[in-house]
Formats: structure tokens, C-alpha cells, sequence
DNA sequence: CTATGTGAATTTATTCACAGCA
DNA sequence: TGCTGTGAATAAATTCACATAG
């Protein structure tokens, strides 16, 4: 809406948008702040803005991929990190084939290096390797000082309770459809 | 579980698994009936079973995936759906160079093909079309019969109310973790 | 003895209704 | 007049404690 040039919304149409009620959307925001103008609504930039503070997107994140391989590479050129404020700053990877070369202006590294992550100011992983290299790699991770975890292998990883991990399991996003779909 | 051999699972080792605990998990599976056995906890095998009804993954499900590009390929090539009952069934793109390839034993059809989804007992939709054609694409699926959407394009899309919709992006995923992170 | 299933108590979340501001 | 912010009312979810079954 910010790009589209759109000034102002207001708690009914950000509810359509989202599917949810008016004044669950007040009662939301109105925990964090008052980021409203009566009789007018919310300013576009200023939500925007406000939100990305509450959840910490303020700030550049710089971030490390583990496993340049099919799934690695779309994720490194997904354009989609750069709105909130993330950078894929290193890719690592086993296979010597692949250590050395680019993608995306990035030189893939041995994964030993992983250990470096900490001088380079990257604390956040993404995880793009086989399931059974997942766990060792967060290890790695972790011990190279990252805090936060995105996992795309299929698995759960146990890693120290301060460390958040997300993952995303495309199988399992597809399993919620059936729940919503009228028997055929 | 069931893979290693393990026969039955008490809620407390459930809930140390998941990040709950046992009243939770017990209280949940109660409002869909009684799967466990008092002083044993939940045959693993049985339990699984049960789940899948609820969730309706007790049939097999087709689906077709539109967009065969950089994503859609690694969707295609992923096999974690099977577990869930998914079968991609059909491949489509508006790419002639594609058209006619084959991926995985599935050749890729031109995307006017479409139509003929619901003939062929297709219900489900993958959309991994760039986000430009994501709209459209929905509607065509819909059209065609689709009762269900798993969305990659990073867009919200308009279908019918009856139609469900489930959108990955991977970029609102990884914009997760900053708010669990401590302050560097 | 062990671990489930479940009413009751508690906590949390949502909805409502409306005072008050632009 | 239009829409926010918010206490109060309602609804929902979670936790607890324990009777009960294997």
C-alpha cells in the first residue's frame, strides 16, 4: 500500500484484507501504542514503520546459508528477504565442486568456516541441507554464535533453548489443505 | 517414531517434543476421542492414524503445480508430500521450452491444460508462477475445480470464499526470528 | 503404580459498546 | 461525522487436580 501510494488505512479495511475484525485490529496495535488518528485511521508509513520496530525488523540482519543446492540456490535468489531488512551475507557448502564459486555475488565457502560467522556479524542460519546433515549444521551454527535458525530441512533440531528455530515444511503446509476442503 | 520401532508414547514425552505439556496434549486429543491407554500413553502407530483422519489426510490427495521454474522444480523433486498422501500429478507452464519436458515422470503440459483438472480428479494447485501471474493462476485453478491452493508466489490472492488458501513466504518466516533474538 | 481423560478453576483472548478526538 | 482507543462483558483456551482404567 506504501508503494502504491496509499496514505491512510483504516482498522475495517486492513480487517477485510486480512481476513480478520476491526476491533481485533484496534485492540492489537492499541497493546504497542497509539498509532491511530481518529476519523482518519492508520498513516500506511508510519504502521509500516511501528510494526517493523515491534518485531524487530529495524535493524539489518545479516545472514549465512548452509547447502547451496537446488532449494539453497532459490532461496539465495529470492529478492523477498530485502523488505525486511535481511542480507544473505555468506553461503557455505560440503561439496568441493561447488566451494569457490559464485552466486549472486556470493563466493560459496567451506562449511568449516561456518565458524567465522561471529567476527562477521552474521547471527542468523538458514538450514538448505540433506535432513540428515540438519542437526550437525545447526550445531555448527550455533556454536559459531548465531540466534536465530531457519530450517527448511523436514526434521526438528535440538539446539540450546535461547536459540530460536523456525521451521518451514512445505509438506506440511500442504497437509492443512484437506482440513478446509469439502469431501469430493 | 513408528519408522524406529517405537509402540507407544506418553503425553509428557509428546509435549517434551513439541515445546507443551501433557495436560495440553492430552486435553487436545480428548475433544477428538480417546486414543490413549491409562498407565501406557499412545500407541504411536495408532495415534498417526487418527491424526490423518481428523486432518483428512486419510485419502490420497492429487495435485497439479503451475510454474515450473527454479521453485516449481524443487517442489516437484521433493518427496516429503508422499508421507501426507500428495500426489503431484501434473505439471504445468506457458513456456514452450518447457512444454513437453519431462520432470520426475510427469511431462509438463501448456497451462491452457488446466482446465482439464478436474476430469483428471485434480483438486489441489501448487502455484510457484511469479508473483505477477500468481492472480491469474489461482483463478484458472479455480475454475478448473480446485478446492485448495498452496500458495508460493509472496502475494495475497482473491478466490472464492469456499476455496482455501494457504500462502508460504519464506521471506515472513525467516522475518520471525529477529523478534526471539536477543539484542546483539 | 503409571498415565489417561476430564470437570472445575484459572488465565487469556476476543468482542462489544461507546467516550472522545480529528 | 468517522474512526480510534479502551474499559467491560463475553467467549475461548489452558492449567490443574484427581478419579479412573490398564
Amino acid at each position: 500500500m506504501s508503494e502504491a501510494g496509499q496514505q491512510s488505512i483504516s482498522s475495517q479495511d486492513l480487517a477485510d484484507f486480512l481476513g480478520a475484525n476491526p476491533p481485533q485490529i484496534r485492540k492489537d496495535f492499541s497493546y504497542f501504542g497509539d498509532f491511530g488518528t481518529p476519523g482518519v485511521g492508520y498513516k500506511v508509513e508510519n504502521l509500516a514503520k511501528q510494526i517493523k520496530k515491534i518485531l524487530k525488523l529495524d535493524v539489518v540482519h545479516k545472514a549465512a546459508l548452509v547447502g547451496v543446492g537446488n532449494l539453497g540456490s532459490v532461496v539465495m535468489a529470492y529478492q523477498g528477504f530485502r523488505i525486511y531488512g535481511f542480507d544473505i551475507a555468506a553461503a557455505f557448502d560440503i561439496d568441493s565442486k561447488k566451494i569457490g564459486k559464485k552466486v549472486n555475488t556470493i563466493t560459496i565457502e567451506n562449511a568449516s568456516n561456518i565458524r567465522t560467522l561471529k567476527k562477521r556479524k552474521i547471527d542468523i542460519g538458514i538450514i538448505t541441507v540433506p535432513r540428515g546433515a540438519a542437526q550437525e549444521t545447526a550445531e555448527a551454527l550455533v556454536k559459531a554464535g548465531t540466534k536465530g535458525i531457519l530450517n527448511f530441512s523436514p526434521c526438528y533440531i535440538i539446539v540450546p533453548k535461547k536459540i530460536k528455530v523456525i521451521t518451514v515444511d512445505i509438506a506440511m503446509d500442504l497437509a492443512r489443505l484437506p482440513y478446509y476442503m469439502p469431501a469430493s
